[in-house]
DNA sequence: GCCGTTTTCGGCCCGACTGTTTTCAGTCG
């Protein structure tokens, strides 16, 4: 068979973007919806597509059926779909930037173009500001101030957030309703409650018998700053900062399925919809309902039980598996901070880092760790101060100094050792041999093939001194993407040579991405959360490596620093 | 376009809010 280059993610990125025109071509919304299920079903496949079309497997993934089947072959073999080039021809390529406009659906976009002929936001922003949106049917004024309210915004605020910048914000929040007297239960919902690494906005569900009065309250908080939307139990605002807030208030009674409702994810509340109506019931975010009356339940844990499911953590709520494994009562004992021993990779003020050795000691044992890993940069690093042989040989004089006064902790020498082009490590062996263990990283020639650059990698897991593979796709979160690489191969070679991959923690990072944790474990691989901090501030992000190492199905068992220092150093570093 | 313990056709999660309407359509999550 032949095959093109076309890569996953492009196939996705085009599924998505037919479900995207079917739905402004205004076709059947179960239409639109099949390609938008598929591309997400593509988004958890780890096996080769090349491979699956080969052998005629493709339509076992849930959600490819005949037609996505014949469609994604298409793709594979030519790399090209004549039915999506056909179908992007039949609509101006501006609709699907106005689709971004809130308040603004494929009907109001139809009626636009159809009566007004305008086909991008540049000249649907015109026509608002010439008044001549308010005649049309189903329009008014209030239509037309929020469209353009809407462009404005657009341009002004990025549409999401990294989880690690406004967590913040959302328990101070939290906190400040806490203290209404009115309130009875609150907690953060949504994608935020999932761990996410990126949200749109911060979702919180209250509990009250007085909901006019905790809306009173809630809207005159001093960092709210507009109001877009207040009903009865919904309010949306925003923030000074321009982030979206959305609070919902419900009773006491209602709040454990409003939680689970709010927390999402919409994929993984249709599964339960879906299961519940298979059951003769009706679920939504005020109850469970039977014929015969409703199904009270006191949590959410009392909700998965009435569908016979054991209790699913919100992380694995993506729809991607968890309700089969809670089915079979095979959701795993998720890793938790508490089960952290200690941590790695840590930058100190020797290479690019704030603090010294000493006061990141003094800080790791006070969040209750029994080791460090000290990795600074290597030489190649010359940007971030990498260090000499000379430098390594003085650090670890300090670092023995160190470990000859602890009892109960240990200092393990290490170092971030640059992957060069060529895949080799920038130090010899006589100088790897040093350390206790290294970690192997990308950080420059981000532009090479896929193929070369997971042959870059591969060669690099290859070196018997290499212990973890750092951040393995170096992307940073709504800032650079990935640079392109092969992960299946990269985890699957991990996995037959024993190397551990890194969970970076760093909020802008979060890689291994959790969608590959994974299958990650499911080869065997052992993960490493590690801060990746350049000073004491830094260590604290382990929380959002923990959250992505929980989204990605991993237990205590599968991730190295939940070891004991006697254990991790016989089983772990080099000797 | 997918799917099957109401199965090969006829469903597909379900409700809140807004704005434009006199009872509802569109949008959103």
């Amino acid at each position: 068979m032949k095959r093109s280059s076309i890569s996953k993610k492009d196939i996705i990125q085009i599924l998505e973007e037919i479900g995207t025109i079917l739905e402004l071509k205004g076709d059947n919304p179960f239409k639109s919806r099949a390609y938008y299920t598929a591309a997400r079903s593509l988004e958890s496949f780890t096996g080769d597509l090349h491979q699956a079309v080969t052998e005629g497997t493709l339509s076992r993934i849930k959600g490819i059926g005949k037609a996505l089947n014949q469609k994604i072959t298409e793709l594979v073999t030519t790399g090209k779909l004549g039915y999506y080039e056909q179908l992007r021809k039949s609509m101006p390529a501006g609709f699907k930037d106005m689709l971004r406009i809130p308040g603004l659906g494929a009907k109001k976009i139809h009626i636009i173009y159809d009566k007004l002929g305008i086909e991008t936001v540049g000249e649907l922003e015109y026509a608002c500001l010439e008044n001549r949106l308010v005649e049309l049917p189903g329009f008014g004024e209030k239509t037309q101030d929020g469209i353009l309210l809407g462009i404005q915004r657009l341009k002004k605020y990025s549409e999401r957030h990294l989880y690690g910048s406004i967590i913040d914000t959302a328990e101070q929040l939290l906190a400040l309703l806490g203290k209404c007297p009115f309130l009875k239960t609150s907690s953060l919902a949504g994608s935020l409650r999932r761990c996410n690494e990126t949200v749109k906005d911060i979702d919180i569900l209250t509990a009250t018998n007085h909901p006019d009065l905790l809306a009173d309250y809630f809207v005159s908080l001093p960092d709210v700053a507009t109001i877009i939307e207040r009903g009865e139990t919904k309010i949306r605002v925003k923030l000074a900062s321009g982030l979206p807030v959305e609070l919902r208030i419900v009773s006491e009674k209602e709040f454990p399925f409003a939680l689970h409702y709010l927390t999402g994810s919409k994929e993984h509340n249709m599964a339960m919809r879906s299961r519940a109506r298979s059951r003769g019931l009706k679920l939504n975010e005020y109850g469970l309902f039977s014929a015969s009356g409703t199904i009270a339940c006191r949590s959410e844990h009392d909700l998965f039980h009435a569908l016979d499911l054991s209790y699913i953590p919100p992380e694995l709520r993506e729809n991607m598996g968890e309700m089969e494994a809670a089915e079979k009562g095979e959701i795993p004992r998720l890793i938790r901070h508490s089960d952290l021993r200690g941590l790695f990779h840590v930058h100190t003020n020797q290479s690019d880092g704030m603090d010294a050795i000493e006061s990141l000691v003094a800080a790791t044992k006070e969040m209750g760790m029994e080791y460090l890993g000290i990795a600074d940069h290597s030489k190649s690093a010359f940007y971030a101060g990498g260090l000499d042989v000379a430098a390594i040989k003085a650090q670890h004089d300090m670092i023995d100094r160190i470990n000859s006064l602890e009892k109960h902790f240990t200092v393990f020498k290490g170092i971030e050792a640059e992957i060069l082009p060529d895949g080799s490590i920038d130090y010899d062996d006589q100088t790897l041999e040093l350390f206790d263990f290294v970690i192997a990283a990308v950080h420059s020639q981000f532009k090479m093939s896929e193929e070369d650059m997971t042959a870059r990698i591969l060669k690099a897991l290859d070196n018997p001194y290499v212990t973890m593979l750092a951040h393995p796709t170096g992307r940073l979160l709504l800032a650079r993407e990935p640079y392109p690489v092969d992960l299946v191969k990269i985890i699957d070679h991990a996995a037959a040579r024993g190397t551990i991959i890194e969970v970076n923690a760093n909020p802008h990072r979060l890689d291994l991405d959790w969608r590959f944790c994974k299958y990650a474990v499911q080869q065997g691989v052992k993960l490493a959360v590690n801060p990746d901090a350049h000073g004491i501030q830094g260590l604290h992000d382990i929380r959002f490596g923990i959250n992505t190492a929980r989204k990605g199905w991993v237990s205590p068992a599968d991730c190295i620093n939940c070891l004991g220092r006697e254990s991790i150093q016989i089983s772990y570093m080099n000797q």
